[in-house]
DNA sequence: TAGTGGTCTAGACCACGGT
DNA sequence: CCGTGGTCTAGACCACTAG
């Protein structure tokens, strides 16, 4: 087991990070430079920083050079969704909703199940925050909610636009997992492929069963969930 | 802009995988098949493969060749934190607690504060699923509980133990967020820099306040979260 | 124009896995 | 032994950003 050169550049240029010698914003030397300080090919250099972008460290602008970043994420309560935009406010952060599908489709079957009909509406969007495209949902609704709301839907959040309409969301099922983006996805959020995305997949319920189901796909590096659980269930297996 | 080669090519065969042409299990052309098949240099094919490791489509094994991954997560259910072993016990999965270290240190500075105490005990633990190592438990703890169940926090689960011995939790605040492994993380879960993590850093209260806090680092590939909101709370703002 | 990163090539040596 | 992937080199051309 021999120690990849790439990798001892790049966990070097992470001590001066974490030491503060880069600080966020900063300029990290350029590919020239790193070829001459740690006498490697450019290929070696190049390998390292990628390390580095790999790891969330350092973001690269074609042109001007590599930076390291600075990280401040985004927050998203899932105790209490409908807040979502209150609490978004709360954090100085402007929300915009760009629909770019919304069409009558058969859903695809683990869909039809849950949402227990063969047609749905599948609406697909991006989510801005301040301007930067930082989630892409895809989203299955009930056809009556969806042809009775579907122009507020275009243009608000989903559960905002159903609770405005009185429906009450009784229970929401929710897996949160990551993924990597794919060259699409990539392009939407307008992060290169193989960066880390945070995947939120939920079910919404009425007290009349499921209405909403779908995926919320978000930058893993500007945002985050929290949640608060607050009485425990004693184990009684 | 120009769409690079190697691109072009992880495309096509990311197609292939979905299409079912190649499948879970199998062997994807090597290297040197990929530069007769597309013409290009072993660098470019290699990219290409780089690229599906990327987004956790296939992945490498040395000296043997190239394979399509075979994914099932694991599911921690967030709304039982106490039944996790119960969980994983019905998803067929043994869990091994593997102590790395557990020591008295002073605790950095934003863990005094949520702590409340200067003193903590650090205890840093991997966690094996069916001997697989899929998750790195890094967890402040205070000194009374640490003191007096320190044996059996070694070989258990944290609230397992606390649990055991009459402690009730009676607040979890966690976040969930996404990062990618550093070197030292791969190494102790076996994946390469730059590997998909997802994170659950967590604060557990009594009623006399917080008495734990910690983060687990899981495989982003083998590992989710689950959650259960159920009754919703009206915005009040 | 000069400097930056992005892509690509051809060729080399090493380490691992299975025959 | 051979085939596999892992690392590295030297050199080339292109595209973007700045002064």
């Amino acid at each position: 087991m021999t120690f990849p050169l790439h990798l001892a550049i790049s966990e070097k240029l992470r001590d001066r990070i974490r030491a503060g010698i880069y600080r966020p914003g900063d300029q990290l030397p350029s590919e020239h430079q790193l070829m001459a300080e740690f006498e490697v090919s450019r290929i070696t250099a190049r390998r390292a920083i990628a390390n580095l972008t790999q790891q969330g460290l350092v973001n690269v602008q074609r042109g001007k050079g590599a930076f390291v970043s600075t990280q401040q994420k985004v927050v998203y309560s899932l105790s209490s969704p409908l807040l979502l935009e209150a609490d978004l406010a709360r954090q100085d952060i402007e929300i915009t909703v760009q629909t770019l599908s919304f069409e009558r489709v058969t859903a695809p079957v683990h869909v039809q199940k849950i949402l227990n009909c063969a047609i749905a509406y599948l609406q697909k969007k991006v989510l801005l925050f301040n301007n930067v495209p930082s989630c892409v949902d895809i989203t299955y609704i009930v056809p009556e909610l969806a042809k009775a709301h579907g122009k507020e839907l275009r243009q608000k959040l989903t559960f905002t636009t159903l609770e405005k309409y009185g429906i009450c969301i009784q229970k929401i099922d929710a897996v949160i997992e990551c993924t990597q983006a794919d060259y699409e996805t990539g392009e939407q959020l307008e992060v290169s492929l193989g960066h880390p995305l945070i995947v939120y997949r939920h079910t919404a319920f009425t007290e009349a069963g499921a209405i909403v189901h779908g995926e919320s796909i978000s930058r893993g590096d500007r945002f985050c969930y929290s949640i608060q659980i607050d009485r425990m269930i004693a184990p009684d297996l």
